[in-house]
Order: structure tokens, then sequence, then C-alpha cells
DNA sequence: TCTGGGGTCCTCATGCCC
DNA sequence: TCTGGGGCATGAGGACCC
């Protein structure tokens, strides 16, 4: 038994909207809010200085617009995020071989797989030392829990936020747990929140008061059951390092909802050959195909289907889309469609190839017994799903819009004026800030045609001028 | 105020097979 | 032959997370 803390997790601060401050001196201490821009968009994260207005995660970009009018609000850079993402894992992976990423900006350590000795001290050293490492590598501040499971490391780098770092002492959990309100355990989120509350629960406490049953009653039986060894402060969810990834999916909210149904076909077959691309990305073949559908009025509802074999063919996903389509009423508008693929496999192409080219010829044989007509044959085409695999594709490129697109946050090289990033576009115009992540003052702004040869989009810069900066171990 | 995009997991209904 | 039930696959929907 250990008497010290056995998990870290690690919790970035703010983390797209921090990147954001970090790359553009010009936002540091000011309100930045991360997000979808369009008329439908939300905030994904808001700086420290936005959320002092009320702004969070999830809302609307119009409600977060009113409260704090002069914020920044820039889209989401994924890919910038994605570098110093990778930069802190590394960090981590150097503490344990068992490192679960939950997302871009968190992550569990299993410290005793890291052979971490069992004190209380050591912990603390460890998380101090990796938050000055991190700052170091990305010039960002992340926030560490320590505690004996997952649940309260992720408690403890909560209430550690921001820049912060919080151990759990053992034993001390159940009395630190009892006075939080329910929704602070992973799982309780608004329906299940309401529950409890109907049921006269309002804290971790009164959880465990009720008893097993009881919360089985309310929530049934696996949620009930987990809640309430939560309650007790009991998880024995291990740290797991890969994890498989089940299904692959992406989806369009339309910033005015569609009625041509002529033109939500289009937007499932290019939905279809997007999620294709993913998929054929990572390796990975499907077997069902599910379609996701929106309404005017935010209902949503899936339909889905599963082939005889996994599929990576666009052709069979577009197909299996438009069919499922054909099941839902969209005459009211839709706002969002979405197509995804569940049931991964990582066979070949070959193998799929192999296996349509078998069931082709096996069925062909069957025929040619049968009958002689061509023209069944000529009905059959593209009816069952893995026939159409190793089938020559076209691959639709996108024609260029007349007008080039400058995205509000996004790095701009100038012949002149060098590197900087886009404040904003419209009317033919774009207004760019000529500033670096090392600049100590707020760059020069200056307007330029959206159409002006001289300026060309251009890649982020690192955050930290040598990341290789770390202090000797 | 009007609700993103990418996922995971659970529950329930239904049909099939043994 | 009828009936019941377990086990599994499939499909739809919902809750939750970051």
């Amino acid at each position: 038994m250990r008497t010290a803390p056995t998990i870290l997790h690690l919790d970035m601060d703010a983390f797209y909207a921090s990147a954001e401050q970090a790359a553009k001196p010009s936002l540091r201490g000011k309100a930045v809010v991360v997000g979808g821009l369009g008329p439908r968009g939300v905030v994904a994260t808001a700086s420290y200085e936005a959320r002092k207005f009320g702004v969070h995660s999830a809302m609307p970009m119009g409600q977060a617009r009113r409260l704090v009018p002069n914020a920044a609000y820039l889209v989401p850079r994924f890919a910038l995020y994605r570098d110093i993402s990778d930069q802190v894992m590394a960090l981590l992976r150097d503490l344990s071989p068992l490192v679960e990423p939950l997302s871009l900006d968190e992550a569990f350590v299993d410290l005793e797989a890291g052979g971490v000795a069992d004190d209380q001290a050591s912990a603390l050293a460890v998380g101090e030392r990796l938050r000055a490492d991190i700052k170091a590598v990305t010039g960002l501040a992340g926030s560490v829990g320590l505690a004996a499971c997952k649940m309260l490391a992720k408690i403890a780098s909560e209430d550690a936020k921001p820049d912060g770092l919080r151990l759990i002492v053992p034993g001390t959990e159940r009395d630190l747990l009892a006075p939080m309100p329910v929704r602070t355990l992973p799982g309780v989120g608004p329906a299940t929140g309401d529950h409890l509350r109907r049921g006269g629960i309002m804290t971790v406490g009164e959880i465990a008061e009720a008893g097993e049953d009881e919360l089985v009653r309310l929530l049934g039986k696996s949620h009930g059951s987990a809640l309430y060894a939560m309650a007790l402060a009991r998880d024995e969810r291990p740290v797991v390092a890969e994890r498989e990834s089940k299904s692959v999916s992406v989806e369009d909210t339309y910033d005015v909802d569609i009625h041509d149904r002529v033109r939500v076909r289009g937007e499932v077959a290019r939905l279809a050959d997007r999620c294709v691309e993913r998929l054929r990305a990572a390796g990975h073949s499907g077997r069902t195909i599910v379609l996701k559908v929106r309404r005017f009025d935010f209902s949503t509802l899936t339909r889905s289907e599963t082939l005889r074999g996994p599929t990576d063919d666009p052709g069979v996903v577009r197909e299996a889309a438009a069919r499922l389509l054909e099941s839902v009423d969209t005459t009211g508008g839709v706002r969002l469609l979405g197509v995804g693929v569940t049931g991964l496999a990582d066979y070949t192409q070959e193998d799929l190839f192999a296996q349509a080219q078998a069931q082709a010829e096996a069925e062909e044989a069957m025929e040619t017994q049968r009958e002689a007509e061509a023209q069944a044959q000529g009905e059959r085409a593209g009816e069952a799903p893995a026939e159409a695999v190793g089938v020559g594709e076209t691959v639709e490129v996108p024609v260029a819009p007349a007008e080039r697109r400058w995205a509000a946050g996004h790095d701009v090289r100038h012949a002149e004026y060098g590197h900087g990033w886009v404040q904003g576009s419209g009317l033919g115009r774009v207004t760019v800030r000529f500033e670096t992540p090392e600049s100590s003052v707020p760059g020069r702004v200056r307007t330029f045609r959206t159409d002006d040869p001289e300026l060309e989009p251009a890649e982020p810069l690192p955050l930290v001028a040598s990341p290789e900066a770390l202090e000797p171990q």
C-alpha cells in the first residue's frame, strides 16, 4: 500500500487561449476568446481575463461578444496546439511509461510505473519540476493534481488552477469530497445532476449516505454503482497508455439551415469523403456507417447501417450515407449533418480488395450458371457494398475561391514587414499585426487588400526560442 | 442566449439463434 | 411442437467529456 499519491493529472490552463497569447504578445493580459466565429459558433476556450466577465466554454459566441465586446476573437489553430501538446506529452513520458492523454491539454500519469519514490515530498517535487519544464519548453502554465486515483487527481488539478499544484493526502479523501457538489464527480452532467437533486442529493457526501441501492434505483445499475464508488473515493481505473480509437466522424453545422434536399445530399456526400480521408489517414477501415442529422429545432437523429465487411472506400461510404439519408425527413431544414464510421478494423486495402474480388467472382459464377443475361449484371453493380472496393475512385478537388480568405488569428508573412497575424478581414481588406512570440511590445498594425501579392499565409512560429533550454536533470 | 466538433460509454428495443 | 430464456448483433438515442 502506497502512502503517497500514485496518479498525476496535468491540465494546461486555458490552453488554446494561452497558446494564442504566447504567440501574440499584443494579446497578453487581454481577454481572448477562441472558438467558432460563424453565427452559430461557440466558445472553445476563454482566457482568464475573459472569464472574469462570465465567458466560459460552450457558450454561444454571440453571448460572449455581448459580455466582452473588446475581447480578441480567434478561430482555433489545432496544428499549433498539437505541436505544443506533443512537447508536453513528451515531458510526461519522461516521468513514466504509463501516460494517458485525454485531450490535447490533459493527461494522467502513473507515477508508480515511473519509479517515483513512495513519499509525498517526491511526488510534489516531480509535480513542481514538471510545471517548470512545461513553462521552459512551451512558455505555458499547466496545473498539476496528485492523488491516489484518477478521479481525485483530476479534482486536485482543477482545484490547483490556475498555474498551481495540489496534492490530496491519502486518507483524507472522503472528508474532502463530502461537502462538494455532485457535479464535481466525473460522469455527473446536467441530466444526472437533476436526477440526483430530485432524489434530494446535492453533495458527494449525500451520495455516500444514500447507499448503493438508492443510487442504482435513481440512475440504473452501471451508472449508479460507479457513482457510489466514486463518492467513497474508490476509483480503481488504471492509467491506460494506448487507447484504440473506436470511431471516426466528421460533422458540419451550417450558418443557415439547409432546406434544399439536393444540397443536403451533396453535403452528405462531401462529409462521407472527408470522413474516409480521416479514416484512411488513421490507417483504419470500418464496418458501420452512421449518418447524423440535427434538424432546425435542434432535435438530433442518427441512422446507421452495418456492411458485410469493413471498408475505407469513399464510394461505398458515400452510397451508404445516401441510403441512410433517404429514411430521414429534412423538410423543416437541417442545421447540422455528420457522417461517421464505427466498428473499426485495420484490414489493409489489399485484404479488402481480395475479399471483394473473391465475392464478386463467386457471385459471377453463380450468375452465369443461372442465366446469361448481361443486363442483370448491370443492375447489381454497386449493390453489394464491398463490391465497389478497389474500383477506380475519383477525388474531387475543391475549386479555389476567387477571393483569398484570411482567418482571424492565423499567421501571415509580408514581403516587406515580415511575420504577423490576421487581426480581421472583410470588404476586400485584411488587417495584420506584425509581431512574433519574442516581441516584447505589441507590434504595428497595417491594412492590405485581401489580394495583396506581397502577403501570404505562414506557419506558426515556435513559442519559445530554443525549446531545448531545459535545465539538466 | 440559442446552443461546435470530436469522441466515449450506456441503455433499451428488437430480431435471431440455440 | 410449444414455450421460455440466454446470448449476441444491430440500431437508436442520450449523457457526458474536453
